[in-house]
DNA sequence: AATGAATGAGCCTTCATTCAT
DNA sequence: TATGAATGAAGGCTCATTCAT
């Protein structure tokens, strides 16, 4: 049975990431996620034994998916390649309308009071960070990029894009506007007669 | 009476103020409010009839002080000293934990549908932008700034400051660390031999 | 001071009227009176102490404008003619959409436990089968109807009315309907080759 | 299970049915009708979402009783017989104070903006008609009635027992008077010589 | 007399959680 | 495992009534 409970667990994730992603968090209830996964009240608690639980593990579902796409960095493209390739991630998640768990992520750690270690946004936003820099500074390395603070740099990079997403999701914003600001940092990078 | 009245009306959107900073927007009821404003229930029906009215009127507020700053930056100050108050104010934004409403903001018009124009969010970043614009612009002319592309900056600056917000709430940042960024920014500015 | 008093009194009783015919008994609150009356919700108070109070005082007044039409009756006009005017009151009553008390006064006295000689439904009813009494009485002296029991009959044509009346405000009733019912009653009062 | 919970369903109308003759409609709360079936409020809205469908509910079962009433009508009894029978049947209507919802449907059909066809007090009303003006007509045919207006005589007996009803509710009437009112009419209704 | 702000009780409705089946 | 009926707490809203002005 042990197989066949994975399954359902899945499945109930499945359901409620696309119940978070529509409503956020603090919105959802335990009714909310029954509904969507059409299956009892008693039988969601068979599986999780409260919203929380399952965003978490909602969550860490998430952060695998993301395991495998810094994964799919790993290869010999060049550094401009790759970082290109980063931020057209970065761009999907920015736009994305259906199951972007960004503000539904917010509202679940704004104000929570949690080791910064253990803050899976934290992670994510110092991975991608670290990922960054490294690409910059193979890219200054190969005369790709002109960069004097690559850690700046990316941090920089990040932050915009921080901002980018939950600009997407409160004011509105254009592909094409997100294509700017990014393409705005990228230029900074290039050699000055390019 | 009327003066009476609105002072309680004007107590009530201070104690209100404290709660959306305290818990966001969703998790507000208006229990919570009539407990803070220490008042009946029926009470505070006297003045507003909705969590939301109140969020409303709070922000409302809120943007008057805005305003204030705003016309506070019209002086004959150089560019870069401008700038420089402009992004204190930002960082005090920032960095407070008190009274911010930052993440009850967010709460309140993620994927809420609002003609752009009347988001009030979006009204700030853009006044920010243009300000940040006008500002850059002026710091040109005045030799103090080096900048080919100051609407650009000045978007990248403000989106930069939005990702430190959001970030300060749901990953925590330190002071240093918004110094940092800003700076970063700023040196982009200055002529290459400072 | 009291002659103002007095007009004061008048005036929220006759907006309360308006208020029980448009709503019924139950469903009327103290702020439905002071909303009709565009006074205060203390000053209301000033006045009468409950709903109920005010109906009871509306009821009076009512009562007294009842005893003019009764006393109108009272002059030496033929029987037929009086019946036919007595019906014709009747039928304005039975069939007002405006400002009838019909439904309010059945939703207050129903199952209201009140000594039937104090029951001011029960008086007007009482009132009513006594003087169609009278008149076939009369009539069937001066040999305008025949009839061998003017007091069931009263009663008969009594209860009908009574039936009307409430039919009219549940059920629907067209002015045809109510002319047809109240003729065949006559009808039965008539010599047969008329 | 849906068994079970039929019979819970039946056993809340039947409660439901008993507040409802008590208290009428319009006072009738949620909270009545929980604290009559000693349930807890969350378990009656399982079943029901308002007191309007309770009610609603509450008259179905009754209009499906009346429905067994008029098929045992339709024996081979005399027209006298069955007339006697479906006046039997009126009086007890008229005179029972248990369980009467008479009042409560007055309270809430009175101004509901309802297609006549499919007001059921208005169908009750016409099948009644109906009913007496066959039995009437059976009747003239025996030779056990004399009446020039069937029709005419049904709808003045089926007002008179509308006049009695709300009379009773309101103001009280006793079973002598009841008998006296329904006898006047069926005496009209035979040979002069009997 | 008159006002209307203020209170608090009362009922409404939803949902997290439990539990018998 | 799975169901869904049942409970009760929580928060919403309205209004009768009071009272300082």
């Amino acid at each position: 049975m042990s197989e066949k409970s994975a399954q359902k667990r899945k499945y109930i994730l499945e359901k409620a990431r696309e119940v978070f992603a529509e409503k956020g968090y603090k919105n959802v209830t335990m009714k909310d996620v029954v509904e969507a996964c059409d299956i009892s009240r008693g039988g969601l608690y068979l599986y999780f034994s409260s919203v929380e639980e399952i965003f978490i593990a909602v969550l860490s579902d998430e952060t695998e998916e993301d395991d495998d796409v810094i994964a799919a960095l790993g290869n010999d493209a060049t550094a401009g390649d790759m970082l290109a390739l980063f931020l057209k991630e970065q761009k999907k998640e920015i736009l994305r309308k259906k199951n972007s768990l960004v503000i539904a992520s917010y509202e679940y750690f704004a104000n929570k009071d949690m080791p910064i270690q253990d803050n899976p946004l934290r992670k994510q936003f110092d991975a991608g960070v670290q990922i960054v820099e490294t690409l910059i500074e193979n890219g200054v390395r190969s005369g790709e990029f002109i960069c004097a603070d690559p850690y700046g740099c990316a941090r920089n990079l990040m932050y915009v894009v921080e901002g980018l997403k939950v600009s997407a999701k409160t004011i509105g914003i254009s592909e094409a506007a997100v294509d700017r600001e990014l393409l705005y940092i990228l230029e900074g990078l290039l050699p000055a007669d390019n």
